[in-house]
RNA sequence: GCCGGCGUGGCGCAGCCCGGUAGCGCAACCGACUUGUAAUCGGUAGGCCGUCGGUUCGAAUCCGACCGCCGGCCCCA
C-alpha cells in the first residue's frame, strides 16, 4: 500500500548525544519523518538519543508512520469529544487500517449532526499546534490522574498482553501524553505512543461514521460508542481514499443488482433470501454451466439431496450440538396422532447427505478418490444484524463437492485440487490471489496429533508448490481439520476470501465411513470438503462488484443490443439479429419510441458489451457498425465479420 | 442479538421539526416526431406515506410495538 520513497538512517556520533531524535533527522536533511526509530523502538521526534544510537526516519506516508498519525488523530478526537461533551467517559483510541477510531461512554449516543460538531473542533485543536508531550508514570500517579475514568483504570489493571489494549498501556511502563497548549495542558490520555510532534502535524482527517462497540469486544461488556475517522499523509492521499469509497458505493452489487435488474430481496420473502430476475438468471445460469462443465472434465460426479432431513441426521453429524444457533427451527411432523412426532430441519450443510451417499453400499479402494459434486441449497439462521446483501445471506447455494480418498492419495489430490480451484477462478476474471493455511488450535480440535500433523504438512506442501503467497492463520482451523483459503483481490484492491479445501477428521468417524482396501482390511478415508465460489449469490456479488457491473460479453445478460438509427431500419436488426440468435448470442433489438441517441445511453447504462447501430449507409452496404461499452466505435463492418467478431470474443469468454 | 440511522408510486428523493385533503425527477403507458453514436416534445396512469396500535375533531407528520433496510459491534460451522 505504502511506498516511502527511501528510508534515512543516521547515525549518532559524539557530540549529538542529548540531541532529539528530530534534531539528528533534520540535520541529517531529513523532512520526512513522522516518527523515529531508534535502536529498533518506534519514539517520537522529541526522544533524547543516546551516543550510539542509530536513529531512522519513519516516513508519513509507511504503514507505521500512518498508524502513528491515526493514533496521533485518534487523541485528538478523544480530546475534542471531552470538550464539547464534559463528562464522556474513553474507552480506547487504536489505528486500524485505513484510519482509525476511539470508544466513548458518552451521557447519550453521538447524532450524525455531532459529527460535523466534532469534527470542527478538531479541526481548531489541529490549529492550535498542540505538543504530543510524553511522560512517564508510575501506576498510583496514573490511577490518580485517571480517577474519573474507570475504562483507563480497567486497562491499568489488564497491563499484560492484551491486545486490544496495547495502544493504551502495551510498553513495559505506563506513560502519560499531554497535549499541551503552550505551558498549558489542554488534555491528557494514557498512551504508549508514539506520536507526532504537534497536532498541527496531522496532514488529513475527516470523521467518517459512529457505530456501537462492546467494551473490549465482549458482548458480556457495556456497549460504547465508536466514531470512526481517517487520517493520512497528505490532502491528495486521503482524497485518493474517499474516491476509492465512492466507487466501491457505485459497484456494490444490492445497488447494482437493483439497477441492472439482476435480483432482489422482496420484504415478503424474508431477511437474506434473495430472488433472481431474469437478467441475473442468465448470468447464475451461465456461471454454474461453466462450472458443471469444469467439474465433470476434472472426474466429478454429480449428486443431489433434499434441502430438508430428519433431525438425526445432524445428530450424527453433530451439528445440532455444536450448531443449533445457525439452523432454522425444526418443523415437527406427525405429531398430531398423538405420538412424539418427529423434527425436520432445513439443512445447512450438504456433506452429511453426500456421506450418506458414500455409505449407501460397500467402497472398494478401486473407486477412490470419489468426489461428490453438487449446487447444494443450504438456509442458516443468520443473526438479524449480520445479514448482507448476497455476501451474507440465510439461503445460498454452494457449489459444494466432498473427496473421499486414501491417505496415499491426498497429497495429489490436494494438488489438483488446488491447481483446479485457481483455473477455475482465473476463468472467470480473477487473478490476483494469495493463500490462507489455518491451522490446529491449540486445545479445540479432535483427530491425532499425528494425523493433523501429516494433514497440515501436506496443505503446506501444496500451498507452497503453488508458487502464491501464503498467509499462515495459526489456531484459525475449524476444530475437525485444517484448511486452505483462496483469497482473491478485486479490482479495486479489495480481498474476498473465495475458495476453501478442508480436511476434515471428524465425520467420517461419526459416520463410520470406511471402504475395503487392497489387502481386504477396512479403512477410513479421508475427506476433503470444498467449495470454490463459496456460494454463488456470494460468487456473484464479487463477480458483479470486480467488473462494475460490466460482465465480460459471455457472462452478460444482454450481450448485444440493435439499435436502429430510424424505426425503418428494425427490421434489418432483426435479421441480424436472429443470426446471432442462432449462434446462441443473447441479443434484442430495441425497437421503441425513444431516439437512437436516447436507445445508445440507455444501453450503455445497462452496460452491454456490443451495441450494433444500423443506417441507411449500413444497410446499402450490408453492414452495422459497432459501439462498444467504452465509447469507442467501428462502422461499418460487414454483417458476416461482425456476427463472426462477437461469437468469437464471447467462445473464448473474454 | 446489540447500538445508532432510516422506511413516502418500480427507482431516486421532497414534505415530517411547527399535525389540517401527497409532490418532483427517472422508469411505465398513449400520441406526435423518423433523427448516425450518452436524455425529442406533449399527454396519461400509478401511492390506504412499512405494519399494527395509541394521542387528537383531524396523523405521512407526535408516541409505542413489530417488520424490513443501512452503518458498525459480536458472529461467519
Amino acid at each position: 500500500m505504502s511506498a516511502p520513497a527511501a528510508v534515512f538512517s543516521v547515525d549518532v556520533g559524539p557530540g549529538q548525544a542529548g540531541r532529539t531524535a528530530g534534531e539528528v533527522l533534520r540535520e541529517a536533511g531529513v523532512r520526512d519523518a513522522a516518527v523515529a526509530r531508534v535502536g529498533g523502538e518506534l519514539r517520537d521526534l522529541a526522544y533524547v538519543v543516546a551516543d550510539g544510537d542509530v536513529v531512522e526516519a519513519v516516513p508519513y506516508g509507511s504503514d507505521e508512520g500512518r498508524a502513528v498519525l491515526r493514533h496521533s488523530a485518534a487523541h485528538v478526537l478523544a480530546q475534542a469529544v471531552q470538550e464539547l461533551f464534559p463528562g464522556t467517559r474513553l474507552g480506547i483510541g487504536p489505528p486500524v487500517k485505513d484510519g482509525f477510531y476511539y470508544d466513548f461512554a458518552p451521557e447519550r449516543p453521538f447524532t450524525p449532526d455531532d459529527l460535523g460538531a466534532i469534527e470542527k473542533k478538531m479541526s481548531e485543536i489541529v490549529r492550535q499546534r498542540q505538543r504530543f508531550s510524553r511522560r512517564v508514570v508510575d501506576e498510583a500517579q496514573a490511577r490518580q490522574e485517571l480517577a474519573d475514568e474507570p475504562f483507563k483504570l480497567e486497562l491499568i489493571g489488564l497491563k499484560g498482553p492484551a491486545d486490544e489494549a496495547s495502544v493504551e498501556v502495551g510498553g513495559a511502563e505506563l506513560t502519560m501524553y499531554d497535549n499541551l497548549r503552550g505551558d498549558e495542558v489542554a488534555w491528557k490520555d494514557l498512551c504508549r505512543g508514539p506520536h507526532l510532534p504537534t497536532t498541527r502535524d496531522i496532514p488529513a482527517f475527516t470523521l467518517m461514521r459512529t457505530a456501537a462497540a462492546y467494551w473490549r469486544g465482549d458482548q458480556a461488556n457495556p456497549s460504547l460508542q465508536r466514531i470512526y475517522g481517517t487520517a493520512w499523509e497528505s490532502k491528495e492521499a486521503q482524497k485518493a481514499h474517499l474516491t476509492m469509497l465512492e466507487e466501491a458505493e457505485k459497484r456494490d452489487h444490492r445497488r447494482l443488482g437493483a439497477e441492472l435488474d439482476l435480483f432482489s430481496f422482496p420484504d415478503e420473502v424474508g431477511s437474506g433470501l434473495a430472488v433472481f430476475h431474469p437478467k441475473g438468471g442468465v448470468v447464475r445460469r451461465v456461471m454454474e454451466d461453466y462450472s458443471r462443465r469444469k467439474h465433470e472434465e476434472a472426474g466429478y460426479s454429480f449428486v443431489n439431496t433434499p434441502h430438508i432431513t430428519k433431525g438425526q441426521l445432524f445428530e450424527t453429524s453433530g451439528h445440532l450440538q455444536w450448531y443449533a444457533d445457525g439452523i432454522y427451527p425444526p418443523m415437527q411432523l406427525d405429531a398430531a396422532a398423538g405420538g412424539q412426532g418427529v423434527d425436520y430441519y432445513l439443512k445447512p450443510m450438504n456433506c452429511p447427505m453426500h456421506n450418506l451417499i458414500f455409505r449407501a453400499r460397500g467402497r472398494s479402494y478401486r473407486e477412490l478418490p470419489l468426489r461428490l459434486f453438487e449446487f447444494g441449497t443450504v438456509y442458516r439462521y443468520e443473526k438479524s444484524g449480520v445479514v448482507h446483501g448476497m455476501t451474507r445471506a440465510r439461503g445460498f447455494t454452494q457449489d459444494d463437492a466432498h473427496i473421499y480418498c486414501t491417505r496415499a492419495q491426498m497429497k495429489d489430490e490436494l494438488t489438483s485440487l488446488l491447481q483446479f480451484v485457481l483455473d477455475l477462478l482465473r476463468d472467470y476474471g480473477l487473478d490476483d490471489f494469495y493463500l490462507e493455511l489455518s491451522t490446529k488450535d491449540s486445545v479445540k480440535y479432535v483427530g491425532s496429533d499425528e494425523a493433523w500433523e501429516e494433514a497440515t504438512r501436506t496443505l503446506e506442501e501444496v500451498a507452497s508448490a503453488s508458487g502464491l503467497e501464503l498467509v499462515p492463520d495459526p489456531g484459525g482451523a475449524a476444530f475437525y481439520g485444517p484448511k486452505i483459503s483462496v483469497q482473491a483481490r478485486d479490482a479495486i484492491g479489495r480481498t474476498w476470501q473465495m475458495s476453501t479445501i478442508q480436511l476434515d477428521f471428524n465425520l467420517p468417524e461419526r459416520f463410520a465411513l470406511e471402504y475395503q482396501a487392497a489387502d481386504g482390511t477396512r479403512q477410513e478415508p479421508v475427506m476433503i470438503h470444498r467449495a470454490l465460489f463459496g456460494s454463488i449469490e456470494r460468487f456473484f456479488a464479487v463477480l458483479l462488484e470486480h467488473y462494475a457491473g460490466a460482465f465480460p460479453a459471455w457472462l452478460a445478460p444482454v450481450q448485444v443490443v440493435g439499435i436502429p438509427i430510424t424505426s425503418e431500419h428494425d427490421g434489418y436488426l432483426q435479421n441480424v439479429a436472429a443470426r446471432l440468435r442462432e449462434q446462441g448470442i443473447r441479443v434484442e433489438v430495441d425497437t421503441s419510441d425513444d431516439r437512437m441517441q436516447k436507445k445508445i445511453r440507455t444501453a450503455q447504462k445497462s452496460k452491454v458489451p456490443f451495441m450494433l447501430l444500423a443506417g441507411d449507409d449500413d444497410v446499402s452496404k450490408e453492414a452495422v457498425s459497432f459501439r462498444l461499452r467504452d465509447g469507442s466505435q467501428d462502422n461499418g463492418v460487414p454483417v458476416d465479420e461482425a456476427v463472426a467478431r462477437i461469437v468469437q470474443v464471447v467462445r473464448e469468454r473474454r
